[in-house]
DNA sequence: GGCGTCCCCCTACGAAAGTAGGGGATGGAC
DNA sequence: GTCCATCCCCTACTTTCGTAGGGGGACGCC
């Protein structure tokens, strides 16, 4: 049996998710709150397997809520569910440790279906919320990537291990003695890295190592 | 009308797709296709909205298929359909430009829904992938942040301009040219700077400044 | 007023980083 | 065998970094 909490400032809202969820015989409504701190007390009064958290609420907004159920001792699972679907909300409510981002315009059984599945550890997203984070994955992972890593290749297999060194802060120094070499060599390694790499110091050499995911 | 292209080298679940898709009255099935190349070859040749694509195919595989169908004058959108959800599929099949990620037991109701919304221009991920997808947001982007934003809000304002660009490899005379200071204040920021992030030397400030998100 | 903080500036010095140009050894490619 | 790339090493030199420790001015706070 899912224990849930259903958290929201409309009492029409409470109402109609609680008939919806109880109507599940998987699933038991065990607590209500109207905003983020009634729900954070009835959290550490009730176990509570999945929490169906709204956005904005009164007090303590719902992505906050979600923030302080999850640093709970024994924290429940969050579904953020909000009539919008602005990105930060997507964002900051993953951010915040929700499993599942719906709308309320979600069909009901949608609903039941990602209590399930958050229940059982899987993940639930509304599709625009689906889209907004595969588009963050690639502004993170993307752009610069592929450029960088086209010139990483143009190292040769020991260039690359200084470079790795080098991209975790590394002085000369330090990276002659874990690669077992003098410095002078890692200095010749070094110069020649920055000239492949097109660039003037090992900063900026640094940073594309780090573009280009190596040192992951 | 939602023209789509099925890409998959077991006959029997083209048969299968073409079956519900063709039931669907917004959806027909205009392509079909047994491995990568052929996926291509029809994309080219017909004009594609959705294409379905498996991973695991002889020739050329789904994700590269993928990229290649991305890259095309009017590329199709694209829904991977596997059997498997192991997560380097998942992320690479993102990477190479995907919109929708479903499993083969998916429902398919499901499938007609993620054809329509991928269509449209949204995502849908099923629930095992958005799992994987969440949890690399995770890891990309809170653990160092958190603890590096802490340190980086340690500095007073002209402190952090200097690091901001000296986060994108600006040597201090560079930095004092932008900043229209002498290089010897510079240096006396820098200096600053490094002990209050508690690091060694500029190449670890700068990635520290990165992983908090400076000059993003 | 006095105190603290931030900012800009300085000198002087040691320590890293980077450049230039060399030598010698290995090992695979042809 | 010869050629070529890679690797390790070197000296000598310049440039850049970073530290240490100083001074002066602006601002806000009590």
């Amino acid at each position: 049996m899912i224990r849930t909490m259903i958290v929201d400032d409309d009492a029409l809202v409470r109402l109609g998710l609680t008939d919806l969820l109880d109507g599940d015989p998987g699933i038991e409504v065990v607590a209500q709150a109207p905003d983020g701190l009634k729900a954070i007390e009835q959290a550490t009064a009730h176990r509570i397997d999945v929490a169906l958290v709204d956005v904005r609420m009164p007090r303590m907004d719902g992505i906050t809520a979600t923030t302080r159920l999850r640093s709970l001792p024994h924290p429940p699972k969050v579904i953020t569910l909000t009539t919008f679907d602005l990105d930060e909300y997507v964002y900051n409510a993953l951010a915040a440790g929700a499993d599942g981002f719906l709308l309320k315009d979600t069909d009901p059984a949608e609903i039941l279906r990602a209590v399930h599945l958050v229940a059982a550890g899987s993940a639930m997203l509304h599709p625009t919320a689906a889209r907004r984070l595969i588009d963050r994955y690639h502004a993170t992972n993307q752009p610069e990537a592929t450029a960088a890593k086209a010139r990483l290749d143009r190292l040769t297999p020991r260039e690359r291990d200084v470079l790795t060194l080098l991209a975790q802060g590394d002085t000369n120094a330090d990276i002659a003695t874990r690669l077992a070499m003098r410095e002078s060599t890692v200095k010749a390694h070094v110069s020649r890295v920055l000239t492949a790499l097109e660039v003037t110091n090992r900063v900026q050499a640094a940073l594309l190592a780090r573009d280009a995911g190596l040192a992951a």
